[in-house]
This record gives C-alpha cells, sequence and structure tokens, in this order.
DNA sequence: GTTTAACCCTGCACGC
DNA sequence: TGCGTGCAGGGTTAAA
C-alpha cells in the first residue's frame, strides 16, 4: 500500500470511525497475529491501552497511519505489503489472515487483515510521536504545502542516486513505492536510472508535476487494485487507478504514449518498468 | 555515499 | 493433477 491507499484509508476511517469508541481488543493468538504487534511480549500491554478510548482523529505520515485517541496516545499502523483494514459486524465472519479486531462500543468492528505480515501496528503517546523510530525518518510529503519545486530541485541536487531508488526512499520523500514510482517516472519523461544530481530546472518541474498529479489522481480515483484480494478500501471496494497505468506491470505491452513495448528491469531487488522511447 | 543481497511471510501463477 | 520456482504494493541490515 503507498500514498494514495493509506490515503484513501485514512479518509474513510476519518468518516466511519471517529468518535467510535473501543470496547474490546482481541489480538488473535497466532504466531502471524504476533507479528502485527511484535514489540508487545504480552497482548495485553497492547490492549489495554486501547480499550475505553475514543478515536478522535485520524493522520497520515507518509504511509504510516497515525490513529490519535482521547486518552492522548495514537496508534500507529504501517500497512507493509498486504496489511488492511477492514470494516465488519459480529456477524460478518473474520476474513483469513485477520490478525487484530477492534470491537466498538456503538457497534461493529475495525479488523486489521494482513497475508505477508509484514504490516504492524503499536501504541505511542502524543508526546513520543516526533521520537518514535519508526516515525522519525519520515522525509517531506508529496501532499504538504511545504514541498515545492524549488525545495525538491534543491533535495534531489544534494544526492547523487538513481531516480527509482531515490523517489522510493521514505527518508528522501515519503509515500511512493514501487508502482508510483514508475508512474510518475513516465510521466516526467525520466528513466529510471537518471541521477538525481544531472536533471535540469525544467526537468525537475515535470518531475514535480507528475507526482503532484499521479497522487491526486490515484487518491481521487481510490487507489490501485491490481488483482483480486489485492488492496480495497475500508469497506472491501477495489479502487480504479489500475486501470490508468501507464507502465507499472505492462512488460512488452505497447506503450499507451508511443506504442513501443515497455520494458522491465531489476534494480534493487524490485522490477521497474518503463518505455524506453518516451522516457530518457 | 550508494548499491546490492539477504531476510522477514503467505499466496498465487507458471512451467515441467 | 501435483510440485518446485519465482515473484508480489514494504522496510531493515550488513556488506561491498
Amino acid at each position: 500500500m503507498e500514498l494514495p491507499e493509506v490515503e484513501v484509508m485514512r479518509r474513510d476511517l476519518e468518516k466511519d470511525v471517529v468518535g467510535r469508541r473501543i470496547k474490546a481488543v482481541e489480538v488473535k493468538t497466532t504466531k502471524n497475529a504476533m507479528r502485527a504487534i511484535r514489540r508487545y511480549a504480552k497482548r495485553k500491554d497492547f490492549t489495554s491501552r486501547l480499550v475505553g478510548t475514543k478515536i478522535s482523529k485520524v493522520e497520515r505520515r507518509g504511509k504510516y497511519l497515525l490513529m490519535h485517541l482521547d486518552s492522548s496516545d495514537a496508534l500507529v499502523v504501517h500497512f507493509g505489503m498486504s496489511g488492511q483494514f477492514q470494516r465488519g459486524t459480529g456477524r460478518t465472519p473474520l476474513p483469513p489472515h485477520t490478525h487484530v479486531v477492534f470491537t466498538f462500543q456503538q457497534g461493529g468492528d475495525l479488523r486489521f487483515v494482513d497475508p505477508r505480515t509484514f504490516g504492524e501496528m503499536f501504541v505511542a503517546t502524543a508526546d513520543e510521536l516526533g521520537k518514535v523510530k519508526e516515525l522519525q525518518h519520515i522525509a517531506i510529503d508529496p501532499l504538504d504545502q511545504v514541498f515545492t519545486w524549488p525545495t525538491f530541485q534543491y533535495l534531489l541536487a544534494q544526492r547523487a542516486a538513481k531516480m527509482k531508488a531515490i523517489l522510493m526512499d521514505q527518508k528522501f520523500i515519503s509515500g511512493l513505492g514501487n508502482i508510483y514510482s514508475d508512474e510518475v517516472l513516465f510521466t516526467a519523461g525520466l528513466r529510471y536510472d537518471r541521477l538525481s544530481d544531472t536533471l535540469s530546472s525544467q526537468e525537475v518541474r515535470r518531475l514535480y508535476r507528475a507526482i503532484q498529479e499521479t497522487i491526486q489522481e490515484a487518491i481521487k480515483l481510490r487507489g490501485t487494485t491490481l488483482y483480486d484480494e489485492a488492496y480495497v478500501d475500508l469497506f472491501g471496494q477495489p479502487g480504479e487507478y489500475q486501470n490508468e497505468l501507464k507502465v507499472y506491470g505492462r512488460s512488452g505491452l505497447p506503450c499507451r504514449r508511443c506504442r513501443t513495448p515497455v520494458q522491465s528491469v531489476k534494480i534493487s531487488q524490485r522490477n521497474a518498468y518503463f518505455c524506453p522511447q518516451c522516457q530518457s
């Protein structure tokens, strides 16, 4: 799950669970459920800080979600590759790989489901949030007002890394992952292996605009759902941005702009998709 | 400083 | 049909 999907989830939670009070928290006893709350040796240390609190606000930092509670604690969530929140009722059966269930006093529940168990959640006091190591390194957010193109140009010039890697680096810019970094680079007309300190002002502006447009459009279309059982929203509905993808996952298929077959290369253990004609 | 490989998991598509 | 292999939206760490 990348920035657009986390942001769609944040907005859904803001509408649907803010104001609800947590009546009970159940952490399953499986090994994988314990992985989800891995920093708690005792499940009770996790649940006791949540039971009885009301969710007051939902914030996003990069790919992290912060659910603020009226106890002045916050539940910090990272979805990893396959984590998701699902709304349910006592009647709806729990999906496979449900690790944690939050039951609300007003009825209904919230499930944390994560087959590949790379997701994680923990509780921190609101004051501590700036010191938590997972959140400390999170770089500038593309939706933040302080993300301007001159700032971006300055940051790019400080580094000499391949564009694909630097866009995915959460310490450099937060929220982009494997899908959106490829889409952004295609839209900007830049190859994955261009070095960050070789971009002209014009290229930086193109890249800046591509990031903004891609992220905004993906949020508007409620994220990218690549295949069945991939990302779905809080209510189980798929997104639609997969229909807009220009290069990601399109290896061998004609470029939507120039018909040249899209290529893919392995770079740092991930696939990068690009059009050899449109990107340079 | 930057890049690579290995690792953490499960599920699925694919080739034999 | 069954089985092994590789790959998947993330991130950390150590080592080159």
